[in-house]
DNA sequence: ACATTATGCAATATATATATTACAATAATT
DNA sequence: AATTATTGTAATATATATATTGCATAATGT
């Protein structure tokens, strides 16, 4: 039974670029710190899906849009 | 200034009960405990993004299907 | 060149998602 | 009715999401 580690893949960083945001006023509007929003974009972090909803909202994005699974070929 | 806290709700009761799993087996899908599930599907955990992917794939839903914003009204 | 803004990153602290164990309650089966 | 399977819930422990502070670097504007 090998257990294959998934990955989790987000467009954060393009929607909010996209919409002229900078890392810290997304943050203000989803009510986290710059540096969470920093780690989110970069893959490190693995957000509640509370943070993800608010972040989709923010950016006018479904979170099928922003968030999904890297399939294991 | 008034913070609205925002209410995430979730169908994974349904469309687990939908595809005949119980808690456990569920949980073992998504590699948590069967607690995990229970408290997921009563609306008292703020899960992961990452489990939430998992939990959409075992239950051939997507991240929209399963998850929303309930609006303020 | 200088000043300002935006981002990356690291160390430590705190809050909370999740695990573990256990038991009670309810539903389903025989 | 008795047994078994499923779910609810609680207490404590652990892992990790997020905050806080600070500094370095890159990008942008004057």
């Amino acid at each position: 039974m090998v257990f294959i580690e998934p990955v989790i893949k987000n467009k954060i960083k393009l929607a909010r670029v996209e919409k002229g945001l900078t890392q810290e006023e997304l943050a203000e509007l989803v009510g986290v710190t710059r540096q969470t929003i920093g780690l989110i974009e970069a893959g490190k972090y693995n957000p509640t899906v509370k943070l993800c909803l608010l972040l989709g909202k923010s950016l006018s994005k479904s979170l099928d849009d922003i968030f999904w699974l890297e399939e294991e070929n």
